[in-house]
DNA sequence: TTGTTTACTTACTAATTAGTAAGTAAATTA
DNA sequence: TAATTTACTTACTAATTAGTAAGTAAACAA
């Protein structure tokens, strides 16, 4: 695939991540790559449909760190300081996730963004609700209520600490982060 | 004061919180009041004011409300579900809150408005932690670690789950608030 | 009654936005 | 070698944006 179409899809994450959806421009992009306006468009027609295209991609990455595990047999505890490392780095690159982006901004969406978010989350969703399942019965996890509740309250803990983080103090994240992480200690 | 005034900042505030920040425009606002763009200059002659004006009457508000609860002695557990239905109110409403809205944006935000939105972040915090504290050693609450780690756990999971309900669905966010709760009972 | 302030409207500007149509040089294919 | 495709640029448009300057009618104050 393109080396610019790819640079094109790098930086407009990283422009949703860091200033918000309809805060970047394809301006942005191009003076940024050094190309012309009309480049961008070469590319993506619309800017729906670089959203929607990041936004695939984002599963595709998720999905495929969430198959390497399982490829390298990761262990209960493993599995969750992986998938919470995303975060951590996030933090660390004064970054928010894309749910935390893109979910204000969710009404004035195109519909296909809006659907491939909508995706995400529930595939985020659905593979920590099946982690905190197999970890509570292995003994791994101790935590009260239903699997999927532990699941919708962590991540809206990252979600939420992430953007906690960029108004108050970046170091505020940890401390929500080994909260998390002490509770599903026994 | 003003009764246009007034207006002008309840409906900014009602878009912010449901199409973000640089979604919303002046025109928007005017147009829904039957009044000319220059109207809504004449009361904030910036977006800048106009933005910085709703995060202080948020502040307003809340300082008011937490008076109230000393005046009316409620107890730990009152007090704490006063504040939650905050957050219950803005899902049934379908907003999200100012924290969550102006959060991603805040790089994009004028200087103002992001000390504002940091002041108030401080006073919730600050406020849910002398609560948490208090509670624990009236023995009215249950959670590990400290106070002021659990108050950001808290409010990073209302912000955080509000985010999700719109994502999602508006019914995941009282799986989060009755899991919030449960786990600070014994 | 006269002067001033309040609460706007009219009419505008300069900048930025997403998006398009037509052109072009270089690489690739037949 | 000729035809086609790729990866752009040039040059533009129509819409929207925050913001301003000057005017005005009504209420109020001296």
């Amino acid at each position: 695939m393109s080396v610019t179409r790819e640079k094109i899809m790098e930086l407009g994450e990283e422009l949703i991540v860091k200033r918000g959806y309809n805060a970047f421009s394809y301006q942005d992009i191009s003076s940024e790559m050094g190309i012309k306006n009309a480049a961008v468009h070469y590319y993506f027609p619309s800017k729906s449909s670089l959203g929607t295209s990041i936004v695939k991609n984002n599963i595709h990455r998720f999905e495929e760190m969430t198959d390497n595990m399982n490829i390298r047999e990761l262990d209960d505890w493993q599995q969750l300081e992986s998938f919470l490392k995303i975060y951590l780095r996030s933090n660390r690159e004064q970054k928010i996730c894309l749910m935390g982006s893109l979910g204000p901004d969710f009404n004035t969406l195109p519909e296909p963004t809006q659907q491939e978010l909508a995706r995400m989350t529930g595939i985020v969703i659905d593979w920590l609700t099946d982690l905190l399942k197999r970890g509570r019965e292995n003994g791994s996890f101790v935590f009260k209520g239903e699997p999927k509740d532990r699941a919708l309250v962590i991540l809206s803990n990252m979600i939420g600490s992430l953007l906690l983080a960029r108004i108050l103090d970046r170091s505020d994240f940890k401390l929500i982060y080994h909260a998390i992480i002490d509770d599903l200690k026994a």
